[in-house]
DNA sequence: CTCACACATTAGAATTATTCTAATGTGTTG
DNA sequence: CAACACATTAGAATAATTCTAATGTGTGAG
């Protein structure tokens, strides 16, 4: 929780605030990406998704720029790219503990959340190296 | 444990009889590419090591045999398709219930015994859905 | 044993996601 | 407001994978 302000931060505001405390320069193109991503709940995205998104509202992105960008997110932790096709890369903005529910011919995830799955026993890695993170993908397919 | 044969079975031989009860005709490309994969212990392969060492061996197969075959034996159940980075997919030859470390740079997986992770709590999909598998993957880095 | 046909293989082109390049634009700090 | 480091861009390049359409080959029926 912060402090309230008087008035409720347009989308734009939060987007440069949030990119500004990631150390990243608040250009016009990550301010759009980042209001897109950040002000509705979690989202999965592609690149090619989002540039979409953002081309269609108007906004003048190159795909180049979004695939920077989404990259750059997800190095200062405010995305997080989760691998499950072989073709393509989501990236999620929900960077919290949780896993996904993928869905192969649809090409969706859906979140998990963080509680509800828990993994045991997962084994000291061999020497040298140490655990980066654990991801758990529960893959589903129509009945 | 099957009988003892009188004489223990080539690779040839095993490849072609494991072929058939997949129900794949055993023509020499699969044969010699089953060969290389199930002789020895269990291996992650993908399309372009596993052609440069059927290659290597002086056989010749075209990348869009492996492909080709990769797919077909992963349908068969004989391999077990495994997505964890964004380029390139692996192809593991233990096909049981067991997981993986994956390191990213060197771009290597390495298995971790079925029984040694636990994933507990795993959700009822969405409606209409059901589990087909569930994947953990352990990714590390060195120190 | 041989034929015919369904299935396999192939080379090379096509496709697709992603990255690179090198030129141009723009926040930010002083 | 100038300078510079950092961003953006279009388009080319790369790389994994799939497609195409022609050629080859296991195999079951006879």
């Amino acid at each position: 929780m912060v402090k309230a302000s008087r008035e409720s931060k347009t989308s734009a505001a939060q987007a440069t605030a949030r990119l500004r405390q990631a150390g990243l320069r608040p250009t016009r193109q990550r301010v759009e990406l980042a209001g897109l991503l950040f002000q509705s709940g979690d989202r999965h995205v592609t690149a090619e998704s989002l540039h979409d998104e953002v081309s269609h509202a108007g906004v003048k992105v190159s795909l180049a720029t979004v695939y920077n960008t989404l990259h750059q997110f997800t190095e200062a932790g405010l995305l997080r790219q989760v691998i499950v096709d072989a073709a393509r890369s989501y990236f999620d903005t929900n960077t919290g503990d949780h896993q996904h529910f993928f869905l192969e011919k649809e090409g969706l995830l859906i979140d998990i959340p963080g509680e509800t799955i828990a993994v045991a026993g997962v084994p000291t890695p061999p020497a040298g190296l140490s655990v980066d993170r654990v991801d758990v993908v529960v893959r589903v397919r129509r009945n």
